[in-house]
RNA sequence: GCGCCCGUAGCUCAGUUGGAUAGAGCAUCAGGCUUCGAACCUGAGGGUCGGGAGUUCGAAUCUCUCCGGGCGCGCCA
């Protein structure tokens, strides 16, 4: 409707060309939009303000003149000017009731689109280390990627979603140390617990895992353990502490016994994280593994491609990318003095590997304290020759959890922080999903556990729950009085459907196509968010002014079918954003 | 100090190629069920869009500057 009237502008500013305007308009200039306000009509289009300057005439007399000029289409019941000079479209009624036509006849497909046909896209997020539960800001992460994933879906992108696990390096050391600390506890052991180390309950529940499995092989007394070891924090540094406790372990488990520990450590923090996730209807394609990525030579790779664009050099004994060259702000080190890759390396490595396998574009979902990495990994891909703009980060920031209009304090080494789990298991899927979307992802989220759990009209998810059981129960009525919804009859009728909550309704309906591509283009959920509960308004007002089944079959059946209009698009709405849409609550 | 994000109603927030009288929800006040589900609806009050300057027909939106808040600046990940 949009292009077909955009067309019919540009047809009047042709013949319009000449006369009242000096040149032809490029018709890049032109814009019809939709109208923000039901009293300027379906569409508007500013174009008379663009021109009025070029054309030296007056922003209204111009429009009047294009007003003038527009050929006759069927669709369009009539244009005027209005305000400083806007040209506004009253469509047709016909054009209405096509609509809601589309809506039931494409059903769970409404709203889709193919605009992004083909475009491969590879969309990273959590990649939370296996160290610990999912926390709630991992959750956040989870439903803006897994939302955004639908998006990009249902607007034509081919979506392959990953889940990074950083299983190599030295936050694995310490979880595996951290786990057999605990089991030695379990053996009956007496020996402080570092400072660095992981201290949640998960931890002791991997520990007794251990101990069940292998009972007491794995035992050595404290005294061996803790003996000649440097001090812990806070006389110590606790840095050298835990790599002490790490080597200590090392040399009296073998490095076959480390790797036990290790294993079972990350295979229960993935199985927990995994099983946590698709819980929450959150799923990936691949769950790919930094240590399988160092395995198959990824990371030399990589670190070639640098050194043969001549983007590498060595300082103080350490191996360096030019990164200041690249947009960063200063250059960063990818094998350290000692021979091993910092966690950028295989990052690096990682991201070259998304693009030789095919992806156009790699889109990151980061927590916001990690906008400062962006801007390396764009440049190391452009110095291995990528496009820069083929990385995209989206940036999520940080949840604050709230009950009762009280912080609730979180910290990531202590015990005491709130686990995705944990808030699901309170407030439910649908609550904790609609919550986390709620709001932009650039803005930080106060997340009312109360609220959340309130089943009130303080609570936004049954609002547009809601909607969709009304429809629900007002089939079922239908059903109860005997009688049946004709869609036949429905069709022949739409002219019916002539008051104003019924034009509105339509008008939400209309919207939802374009608010499903802007959400995706803009990785922007809270549009959908902040639409359904428009379309819910715009139902439950309706529904309160009039009723729906009447004895005269033609407005019943039309009605019903607007009903049953609304309620596809909240489903479908509810669908992309993870939330169910039950019959009844 | 440098970089990124943010500042809109009492509170939590929408407002993305610059558009018409800046919008929701909550809270407050006043109304609406004998009728398809009141988990709903209707109405009212509430604003220097952090301050200032600039760009232009037109700025919450773009530019600059100042103020206030968050985050990041490691041979940690």
């Amino acid at each position: 409707m949009k292009s077909e009237l955009e067309r019919l502008v540009a047809d009047a500013l042709k013949t319009l060309t000449g006369s009242v305007l000096p040149d032809p308009v490029d018709p890049a200039w032109i814009s019809v939009e939709r109208s923000r306000d039901a009293s300027h009509g379906d569409y508007t289009c500013n174009i008379a303000l663009r021109l009025a300057k070029l054309a030296r005439r007056a922003p209204r007399e111009l429009a009047g003149a294009v007003v003038a000029a527009l050929p006759a289409s069927p669709d369009l019941a009539r244009a005027e000017v209005a305000g400083a000079g806007f040209i506004n479209f009253h469509l047709a009624r016909a054009a209405h009731g096509a609509v809601l036509r589309r809506v039931l006849a494409e059903r769970e497909r409404f709203g889709r689109s193919d605009a992004a046909r083909g475009q491969r896209v590879i969309l990273e997020f959590v990649s939370a280390n296996p160290t610990g539960p999912l926390h709630v800001g991992h959750g956040r992460q989870a439903a803006y990627g897994a939302t955004l994933a639908n998006l990009l879906r249902a607007t034509g992108h081919s979506v392959h979603c990953e889940y990074y696990i950083n299983d190599a390096g030295r936050q694995m050391d310490i979880l595996t140390a951290s786990t057999w600390l605990r089991y030695l506890e379990h053996c009956g052991e007496t020996l402080p617990f570092p400072a660095n180390g992981y201290r949640g309950d998960y931890v002791h529940a991997i520990a007794r895992q251990l101990y069940e499995r292998r009972g007491r092989e794995l035992q050595h007394p404290a005294a061996a353990v803790l003996s000649d070891l440097p001090a812990d924090a806070p006389a110590g540094d606790k840095e050298q502490y835990i790599d002490a406790v790490i080597q200590r372990m090392r040399s009296l488990l073998g490095a076959g016994g480390f790797d036990q520990v290790l294993e079972l450590s990350l295979a229960a923090m993935l199985g927990d994280i995994r099983d946590d996730l698709a819980a929450f209807g959150v799923e990936f394609d691949r769950w790919y593994s930094e240590r399988e990525l160092a395995r198959s030579g990824a990371v030399e790779h990589a670190l070639e491609k640098l050194a043969a664009a001549g983007t590498l050099y060595r300082k103080e004994g350490a191996l360096w990318f030019r990164a200041s060259q690249f947009g960063d702000d200063e250059d960063r080190v990818l094998v350290r003095a000692n021979g091993q890759n910092t966690y950028f390396a295989p990052d690096i490595a990682y991201h070259l590997q998304k693009r030789e396998r095919g992806f156009e574009r790699l889109i990151d979902v980061l927590g916001a304290d990690h906008h400062g990495y962006v801007a390396r990994v764009r440049g190391a891909l452009v110095a291995m020759g990528e496009p820069g703009d083929c990385l995209e980060a989206c940036l999520v920031q940080f949840v604050s959890l709230f009950r009762g209009g009280e912080k609730i304090p979180m910290g990531k080494r202590e015990a005491q922080f709130v686990t995705l789990r944990q808030l699901r298991a309170e407030v439910g899927n649908d609550a904790c999903r609609l919550f986390y979307l709620m709001r932009s992802h650039d803005q930080h989220l106060d997340f009312d556990l109360e609220l959340a759990k309130s089943r009130s009209n303080e609570n936004p998810v049954y609002y547009v729950q809601y909607a969709h059981a009304r429809v629900a129960s007002v089939m079922k009525q239908l059903d109860a009085r005997a009688l049946r919804y004709d869609q036949a009859v429905a069709l022949e009728h739409m002219e019916r459907l002539d008051g104003a909550h019924e034009q509105a309704a339509v008008r939400e309906l209309a919207r939802y196509p374009d608010i499903v591509a802007q959400a995706a283009a803009a990785r922007t959920p809270h549009a959908l968010v902040h639409y359904l509960r428009d379309l819910a308004h715009a139902f439950h007002t309706w529904y309160n002014a009039a009723t729906f089944i009447v004895d005269d079959a033609p407005l019943r059946n039309a009605r019903l079918a607007l009903a049953l209009g609304v309620q596809q698009v909240v489903r479908n709405g509810l669908a992309l954003l993870g939330v169910s849409a039950p019959e009844s609550m």
